[in-house]
DNA sequence: TGTACATCAGTGAACGCGCGTTCACTGATGTAC
DNA sequence: TGTACATCAGTGAACGCGCGTTCACTGATGTAC
């Protein structure tokens, strides 16, 4: 059985969960330290018994905010597999809902930090690539089996480019127009049930 | 015919095109005041003699950049289709080349900007979302004349998502495969020829 | 069970640095006569 | 054409502020006996 975690490891989680919030939601530039640690209920000179920098905060949160956005969208495509839809017609209607259009936060991380993601650090870049790879290995297992690598590689590019675009116009008429065009145009030439 | 450029436009345009590249090479947090001024061969002090603010920059910059990006792309679909490609060929095979992967600083804008662009200012954000709208509207002028809207709208948002993650997994293989799988999966289906 | 002590998580003041912004000043350009 | 003056673009020092980072200290938790 796991050993119940201390409370220096609850608070370490605490704070990257906080972090991997700030970091889709203002992106790398917008996590600051005085600021996550307020959000966790703390003051900011504990920061550093827990994380040597902050580089290696953002290094946490991405991670941890690529595992968080993969179980969410993972719950609502089981759920609309449950009601019966196909697992790709779940995943692009997950992926390209009103709800993940306005939800930075919760959302994937690869919309969230799609353009940023080239200027970081190696480290950072690293596990960025880490997380691209993550979303086209999801959209990968919703393929049916006759689905190629290269199908899922571009069902992601659109997704995320979909989402980023239609997060510009805006969550109004405009950017849903532009979700619903990529929903039915991804169903209509990879789902046609 | 037009009166010549004073001194200070001159100075003033020289500013704005250094912005637009470091804005699209950086991100809107990496363009410093300082740094934009040395880099147009000025020092700091003298900036507010031609901005308002940092934000005002910004604001030229975005729409310079967008102007520039799209002069680009402009030139580079025309040499192809002067060899004989079809205008959306030269569109996908322009947009979602190798060189274009590499240069981040001289591109589209969508592409360098697009998971900051709905952070901004309300200011930036719908000069951000007219660039988008831009994009759409190059990519509509390539369709033949049965192409809509809609069709537009999903190819621009796999052009930028395409060249985000492909930057992300970087200027190797796996970015150019990325790259790859997108050209002809577009082609394939859009441009049948 | 109770007491004394060690360990540990978190506090809050202070630091150095970079950045946006301001401003008095300089040197060059242009204009009046 | 030449001189005196006004205008203007750009300089460089200085400012205030926010942010990452450090550190001496406190109060709570856990351990030894």
């Amino acid at each position: 059985m796991p050993t119940q975690p201390s409370r220096r490891e609850t608070t370490h989680e605490r704070i990257v969960e906080v972090a991997a919030r700030a970091l889709r939601r203002n992106g790398y530039a917008g996590v600051g330290v005085a600021d996550v640690m307020k959000q966790a209920g703390l003051t900011h000179g504990g920061f550093y018994a827990h994380f040597p920098s902050r580089d290696a905060l953002l290094a946490e949160a991405l991670a941890h905010a690529g595992r968080d956005g993969a179980a969410l969208m993972g719950r609502r495509i089981s759920q609309r597999q449950a009601r019966g839809q196909s697992a790709l017609r779940a995943l692009v209607e997950s992926y390209l809902s009103d709800t993940h259009l306005r939800e930075v936060e919760g959302g994937c991380v690869v919309a969230a930090l799609g353009s940023e993601m080239h200027r970081q650090t190696p480290e950072l870049q690293a596990s960025s690539a880490e997380r691209v790879r993550g979303l086209i290995a999801l959209v990968q297992q919703t393929l049916p089996a006759q689905g190629t690598p290269e199908q899922a590689m571009v069902i992601a590019s659109t997704l995320v480019g979909t989402l980023q675009l239609a997060r510009t116009l805006g969550a109004n008429a405009q950017g849903r127009a532009l979700l619903a065009a990529a929903r039915s145009a991804l169903l209509a030439q990879y789902d046609p049930a």
